[in-house]
DNA sequence: ACCTGAACACCGTTCAAGT
DNA sequence: ACCTGAACACCGTTCAAGT
């Protein structure tokens, strides 16, 4: 016989069944869209339905969700690969860097906690923050015939141009993202124009350069630099 | 060592001539201590002799505070750069690195700020996020004959190459000296081995490297990245 | 002119209590 | 087992008031 509809809808409302992954994501959209400054225990326990203390059941607190949240964003990295790509280890370096590129363009709020947040270990740099993605790395490095020198020194230099290039992409994108900037209520002076906030002397070189410093170069840059580095990481390898 | 022995004690205590300097003085030395999360306004104010809301009169608020310690920082590069070395475009750019450089671990935990606010315009990149600082490179390199894309190119991947560098060599020396972790009140386990926070799988690569992974290299790999960073531009100038 | 007390609207986190 | 109310010790910021 047929039991009455008793299994779906929980109770009440969605949120009846939280757990961990649910409150990580919450605060991932949540600083997203508000930056790491707008995540309060309070208002993402009112997007869950629920009230702040109940959080601590699955956190011990605001740091353990900032990291959660670092470690979610990076867990993906590594089955995102292009396996085609990956079989020499120049393709591998390529598609490693375009994934975590996309991944910080497309959360350039929560980026500079990649970025910024202290590594667990000294071996664990950012911006390549997890366990796995870096134990892959190496293992994978390994496997083409790099020493260990060579496998080290490879992944310091390509954490270090993944840092400042993503960093630096991810503040634009941010910065045109959220400002969150107030709407000026009366209609007045302000016409949009970004620079107002600087004023510059009249004869300066920034005035002069300032449209050619302002064109988005941030792809074709990371294009030319990576190629750089896989020349000179070639060098090193081959001799 | 530092100059709160000022000569003249003004009245009872310290802070009778309160002013804007003053406060950034106070910040500064507040973030390099205890991190910009531990910053706040009522403790900037004790610091200071004075009450939270007394600050208002020479701040607008925190924001402006953290935005003026930036600034306060970058200020005396120019002229902290050896003019000696400044006589080449490739002397100037590497006494420039080595000021920034020097700047950074000086005060590593005030560093990501200076990396990761938003930039107050597009065409003000961190690091060099001062208009007096990019306003001497644009200058400096036009007068070495760059053209205006020369100039900008080389602004633009001199920029990234600091940023990651010094972003990730600041994290390290932060570490070191912040922690703040609790003395643990019972003396137990825990005989400062820093890995013990990341279980390792016995047979993880990681594991395997990390003594060599784990070595300080800073200096050395700044200067060879900062090297084949003056190749990349030189060629682009010749040609 | 410079500083402050009191107040407001928020925080993160603990703990004992509810169901 | 899971959630919560009440409370604590903090926040940043405003405003009217003191000197």
């Amino acid at each position: 016989m047929d039991r009455s509809a008793r299994s779906n809808l929980p109770h009440r409302r969605g949120a009846r069944g939280l757990n961990r992954d649910l409150v990580v994501d919450a605060a991932l959209r949540s600083i997203d869209l508000h930056g790491t400054q707008g995540l309060s225990m309070r208002k993402l326990a009112q997007d869950l339905d629920v009230e702040a203390m109940s959080l601590y059941r699955y956190v011990t607190g605001r740091e353990d969700i900032l990291e959660a949240v670092v470690t979610r964003l990076l867990d993906g990295v590594t089955a995102a690969l292009d396996d085609q790509l990956a079989q020499t280890w120049q393709g591998y370096l390529q598609t490693l860097a375009h994934t975590v590129r996309t991944l910080a363009l497309e959360h350039p709020r929560t980026f500079p906690l990649v970025a910024t947040r202290h590594p667990a270990a000294p071996w664990l740099r950012p911006p390549l923050r997890s366990l796995e993605v870096v134990e892959h790395f190496l293992t994978t490095l390994t496997g083409f015939g790099f020493t260990d020198d060579q496998v080290v020194g490879t992944y310091r230099s390509f954490s270090s141009f993944l840092l400042g290039h993503l960093l630096l992409e991810a503040a634009v994108r941010g910065a045109e993202t959220s400002p969150a900037e107030e709407p000026l209520d009366e209609g007045d002076a302000q016409i949009g124009n970004r620079d107002a906030e600087v004023d510059l002397p009249p004869d300066s070189e920034v005035l002069r350069l300032r449209t050619k410093l302002s064109e988005d170069r941030g792809e074709e840059e990371f294009e030319v630099s990576l190629e750089t580095l896989l020349d000179r990481i070639e060098l090193q390898v081959s001799q």
